[in-house]
DNA sequence: ACAATAATTTAGACTTATCTAAAAAATATT
DNA sequence: AATATTTTTTAGATAAGTCTAAATTATTGT
């Protein structure tokens, strides 16, 4: 078994790698963690000692396959976690992160297993981000146009097409954010604006031209 | 804010105080906590230290009321959560203690006090313990064995007092298991047997004998 | 009451994870 | 290429929680 802290430097380090890509510095996990340089080499060698990571003094980090495998398991525990949170005990999107920080560390695979079940194996959590599976694979769903969707689908807001402030701001006015359920609630056919429910609260239309600069994923 | 194993040691001087009564010795501690005396000793000063507990030297040990409210707390959670795993993730009643001995330790009041209503408020987890309430207050409604109940009165299945298979098997047989209502129909007076409705359902006969095994709390 | 036994505490050491300050290696600058 | 700067590592210290072995205090038996 694993510490707490061995469990959040494999999890800062895989999420480096993720959007910094190949190998991680030291100073880099430091910033992460908020904790010292000299505290990551401590750990670094440990890590590599027990062959979760590869390590070469001065050279950065990678994860193994086992480091990975524990990294991802601990993401997935952390997701659902979320998850739970938000659609079972009415926690805002922006109240569950501490609270899934610890939850993630519990170690129970029956537990872990049953809220996946409870949840209805939900895909992705309640930001967007991806849910990987009980092996650690990560079912990398491609983004679609929102004008893509059917009706009655349910999906989340991943991104946008258009950049523009202008876009932005009517977004902002629309109440649609990053990370938003939407649904589908309707196509109309004259024009093919969409009727959609935002978090499931409030009701609005919005145009085909609005639906193809807004990226989503199925729920 | 208090450490996990800071925690532990208060919930189980507790639990010593609760069933041996007056002051706990430091050998009973290290049994119940599976460590060694000495290690006691030095985790007594410094919760003592720490206003938690009295403590004198070679004198036993009591709960301040400060200590006695965490104390109470952290039972709150474990309880709260064993009845969660139970009723919500369908894990026996025998699977769920190593499990709620982590997540006793998540500090978060809103996700207990969340906890608590999605499961309606229970009074006493599937062991049939009283659950305290969020102040800490515990409903020290003590068990009666069944056949010392009257005609009419509805009561909650809390415990067994014998625990042999056989008659777990029996219980399982008649329907009847912890936390079930059960409404006292008919004593009857040529053996004291005992008509009984359970959970509002299915109505059946247990001798006196049996109902002398079983432990329950007026509702 | 006093020796024997049991319970408890002290002293000193170990582990994990952290830190500061200083040294060493890598990178950037001129 | 030589120097300056940044990054990383080493060395030594600290705090929490644990241990063993030895010392101290309390309790028991005769």
């Amino acid at each position: 078994m694993n510490s707490f802290t061995e469990e959040n430097y494999l999890k800062a380090i895989y999420k480096l790698i993720e959007q910094e890509g190949e190998t991680v510095t030291t100073n880099a996990i430091a910033e992460k963690m908020s904790t010292k340089p000299a505290s990551v080499t401590d750990m670094l060698k440990k890590l590599a000692d027990k062959k979760l990571i590869n390590y070469q003094k001065y050279q950065g980090v990678t994860l193994t396959s086992k480091g990975e495998k524990i990294a991802l398991t601990i993401i997935r525990k952390h997701r659902l976690w979320e998850m739970f949170l938000v659609e079972k005990l009415d926690f805002k999107w922006d109240e569950v992160h501490d609270v899934a920080e610890q939850l993630e560390h519990i170690n129970s695979d029956k537990l872990i297993e049953q809220i996946d079940k409870f949840l209805c194996y939900p895909k992705v959590d309640p930001h967007g981000d991806p849910i990987p599976d009980a092996k650690g694979k990560v079912n990398i769903q491609k983004s679609h146009l929102l004008s893509k969707f059917n009706k009655n689908d349910v999906c989340i807001m991943t991104g946008v097409v258009d950049h523009s402030t202008a876009f932005l701001q009517y977004l902002d006015k629309c109440g649609l954010a990053l990370g938003n359920e939407i649904k589908i609630k309707d196509i109309v056919e004259f024009d093919h604006s969409l009727q959609i429910t935002i978090n499931k609260g409030s009701t609005t239309f919005i145009s085909n031209d609005v639906a193809k600069n807004i990226l989503a994923i199925i729920k």
